[in-house]
DNA sequence: CTGTTAGCGCTTTCAG
DNA sequence: CTGAAAGCGCTAACAG
């Protein structure tokens, strides 16, 4: 017995370890393992005694040597293309939330939409043997990550718009979301229905959104109005000042519009769809109802307030941290996609047609 | 020499180890290990030798052993309040671009300004042998911090209003910005400058932002007009709404204005009271002009654009990182304070006072 | 119910 | 210029 064993423990730099506890409590460290994993059966009269020990010294296992000796880290990397973005986060706060719960600790890198710097990540994240790979967003290739994968961690897709992935992917249905958006309007007695925002064939969610549209109305025997149908070959870039520029370059030259309701692919098309025609004197929602699709924080601050299409993006990150986590305890990884539903949030922007009247 | 040595790396779940290197390369892994690090001379033979056999063998450091035998993990932990606001994560982007270059990995979690949340993941961070903490926003308060800082990790505080810490800080110089932009509108021939916002005895940066004002005015022998100073005691929740009120209300009852430029507090309370101006029929920036304060992406998407103060957030990100970085390997922990500038981002909300006389 | 001991994969004295 | 071996703090057979 070393007689110096006692003030060790109380240098600041040199935490207690496991060892001094077991020597404190006069029982061999695997039994202060065991009291503290429940992994096999210590009595309770010593596991008592241990636990308060470990207490008085405010001891904290090392998760660095657990997790060599385990081989399991506890740890999930996170891959988002960018921590800015206000989607990804949202997303985030739901894996978040799901991840402290079970106790995983949670490291996150944004990859500006390089898949070089991706692949860097998961290799980088490999070393550091992370238990799982969550990836939000993203391109739509996923080949880098597969060969990059090499220890065949879990993986998670949450709104990566992969076409066949063997991994399992969260998704949002857009093209029902705009369906039931169709019928919402429908509802409330509008029948001429247009549509803005960008098609890319590189793109599934706009061309999910714009079939959604046509979809929607050929469900109600409406045939689409190309005049009423704003459409931009590509992604928009600026897509509030895009869209500005389409509506009123329309009114310029039409002087009129021949709908009663305008469906925008995104909250920020429909802000700025929303100021054109507020600047050429059409008043909303009494003139057209407008309704955006997202839900930014930004929809909130609209006069009048934007009503919109609201994608469940923490639940999307929740689910997805806890299909992640199960397939790492459970092993069996289940590559089905899961889609989630929209709801429409009904605020100023939209109101029932035969209010209208009154101009 | 066993038989089966090759074999063995090809299994995609254990992945190769230095043992396997060394084996291959036919010396100890001493060498290797120094191969890679540097840390004592290999011959350039045997190093181009091993490199070669690193490479084809796709060999990585095991992360989680190199820590434990050195004590040191090159992880940083990250404690923001909520990574859903803007703020914090332009700051994060700052301080991810200066760790990546660095090579340091970032464990990022939330409080939700919860101190008690706090304390735990300091402590969680602690086991997992983090080598530095990044504090960004948050309580006043930080006797939790260097309470449950057992180990003395040397930490960096970024926004976060403490008096005094003991910890160096980032900050931004408020009260000079607000002064700043005082000047500016004079020169933009202004001279009935109003301000907006909330006070509390509690808020630091509310009584900054507010006494720049008053000082501003009088370091230009203009005294405060009270008319103009639209003050909320406390702290504002809803401030969009808050902010239109208030001007609502005013404009309700008094019918016209008496200033030609305010400033605003923030944003958001720049575009609520933007929006109040603009259904009471003054054009802005004709009538007057206005001047919000953090430069929100929200800002860009006003119309007109709102001309703003702007917040170095990546920057100020980046200085802590590398603050954190230099404390941690100098060991030699710096208290400073450092405080960051900010810049007046004209764009459409605010014009010369000349213009206006058009009407 | 508990202890001994061999690792986990790496770094780092110490020794040559 | 290079190796042997101890050790980082913990877990998990194996042994009683």
């Amino acid at each position: 017995m070393d007689k110096d064993s006692k003030n060790k423990s109380k240098n600041k730099n040199s935490p207690v370890t496991i060892k001094d506890i077991a020597r404190m409590a006069g029982v061999s460290i695997t039994t202060v393992s065991h009291a503290l994993s429940g992994e096999r059966y210590v009595k309770e009269e010593t596991r008592q005694k241990i636990l308060k020990i470990i207490k008085d010294n405010n001891y904290k296992p090392n998760i660095i040597a657990r997790s060599l000796s385990k081989k399991t880290t506890r740890i999930l990397g996170v891959i988002l293309p960018d921590i800015n973005n206000y989607i990804y986060t949202k997303i985030l706060k739901g894996i978040e939330e799901e991840t402290a719960r079970e106790d995983y600790i949670l490291i996150i890198s944004s990859t500006y939409f390089d898949d070089n710097v991706e692949t860097n990540q998961i290799e980088r994240l490999n070393t550091l043997f992370v238990d799982g790979l969550l990836f939000i967003g993203g391109t739509k290739d996923i080949k880098h990550i597969i060969k990059a994968n090499v220890r065949d961690l879990p993986v998670v897709l949450v709104r990566r718009p992969v076409e066949d992935s063997g991994y399992p992917k969260i998704l949002v249905d857009n093209k029902k979301a705009i369906i039931e958006a169709v019928n919402f309007l429908l509802d409330l007695g509008h029948e001429k229905i247009g549509y803005i925002g960008g098609v890319d064939d590189q793109d599934k969610i706009s061309i999910d959104k714009y079939n959604g549209y046509i979809k929607g109305l050929e469900n109600n025997k409406i045939r689409p109005d190309s005049k009423n149908i704003f459409l931009k070959k590509g992604i928009m870039q600026d897509s509030h000042k895009e869209s500005y520029d389409m509506i009123n370059n329309y009114l310029k030259t039409n002087n009129k519009i021949d709908m009663t309701a305008l469906i925008c692919k995104t909250d920020y098309i429909a802000l700025g769809a929303l100021d054109a025609f507020q600047r050429n004197n059409l008043v909303i929602p009494g003139d057209l109802s407008i309704l955006g699709f997202g839900n930014l924080d930004i929809s909130e601050h609209s006069n009048p307030k934007l009503s919109t299409i609201s994608i469940p993006f923490e639940q999307m990150g929740n689910t997805a941290a806890k299909i992640l986590i199960e397939s790492i305890t459970n092993k069996k990884v289940k590559k089905e996609t899961i889609l989630f539903d929209t709801t429409i949030l009904q605020r100023k922007s939209t109101q029932k047609l035969r209010m209208s009247f009154k101009s």
